[in-house]
DNA sequence: GAATCACTACTCGGATAGGGTGTGTCCGAGTATACATGG
DNA sequence: CCATGTATACTCGGACACACCCTATCCGAGTAGTGATTC
């Protein structure tokens, strides 16, 4: 899985962090984590395709969440950073070779790739049950000054 | 993923279809499906490896369940031919820049590395509540052919 | 005729090249700000 | 003093190289069978 994903959670929940007063670049958002500005910008901008951020050009801007955390699951981003593409993709070489199955029209996919299916599914349902808002709280819990501490720095030089 | 783990899968039913008796080279399994040979057999020594398949050199020699069907779970195949390496691993960026963690001697693991691993338990949960000997009736339900035709063209030229 | 021995052919096993997808970087389009200028 | 036009600096956005892992391949180690040879 993409090293962005981790770098697009992060930065939402930065960003809520910092507030909704002021668009934020993403050289601020990469500096706070010493990433690279700009690959981190090419998932915040992966990010605002999918409309989960807002962008804005010139001088004071930067990127804004475009709603709640509460409403941003960990699926959205993931599909946001990674595409809607499964890990397992069957390529049906059962119907390839002297094994190939006769009847095989255009039937059901194989048992395998709908097994594999089922599992994938469960991934994303996990996914798709956690929003940001509760990762957001449990990260506050675990270190109640970071959101201070970020937005000291963030105001500062 | 891989392409190999779709591979392996099908070889392990094949090998049931074909019955225990003999073991059977990978090029004989490769060419049932039109498979690279060489690269299929990358695959097998993985499973043989893992103690799914037991191997036999010389001639006459080639793999063989080590175990029956019901008693292999995707996980296993999965991990036998991927590795036991999660999708997603958390880079700790949070330990990074200006934005680290003070108090993180080595406290636990961030929130999303933790969210992330319930959504990839739930995936690995699902692939092991699976077993190879379901599938295999499942593909059987689907096409009753299939097991005989493999047999036949197995014992053939 | 039976046992022994060397030879052959066949298989796995790991070491060895090539391509595709991330990973990282760069420069151009667009815009809000700030300033100078004129009324 | 206020309005206006212009220059500027800053931001996103997409286009451009590099690297690593998956894909694919090759050759060597080892073994079972086979045939010749000898007692």
């Amino acid at each position: 899985m993409s090293e962005g994903v981790e770098w697009a959670l992060h930065s939402c929940i930065n960003l809520a962090w910092i507030g909704p007063e002021r668009a934020v670049p993403a050289a601020r958002l990469a500096a706070w984590h010493e990433l690279p500005a700009a690959y981190l910008n090419k998932q915040l901008q992966a990010l605002a395709r999918a409309g989960i951020l807002a962008s804005t050009s010139g001088p004071k801007g930067g990127f804004r969440l475009a709603r709640p955390l509460a409403e941003i699951s960990l699926m959205d981003v993931v599909v946001a950073v990674e595409g809607t593409a499964g890990a397992f993709r069957c390529a049906e070489i059962r119907s390839r070779g002297p094994g190939a199955v006769p009847t095989a029209g255009d039937g059901p996919a194989c048992v395998i790739a709908q097994a594999m299916g089922r599992a994938e599914l469960a991934w994303r349902r996990a996914l798709a049950e956690q929003n940001l808002e509760e990762l957001r709280q449990q990260a506050e819990r675990r270190t109640p000054q970071a959101p201070e501490r970020l937005r000291t720095w963030f105001h500062g030089p």
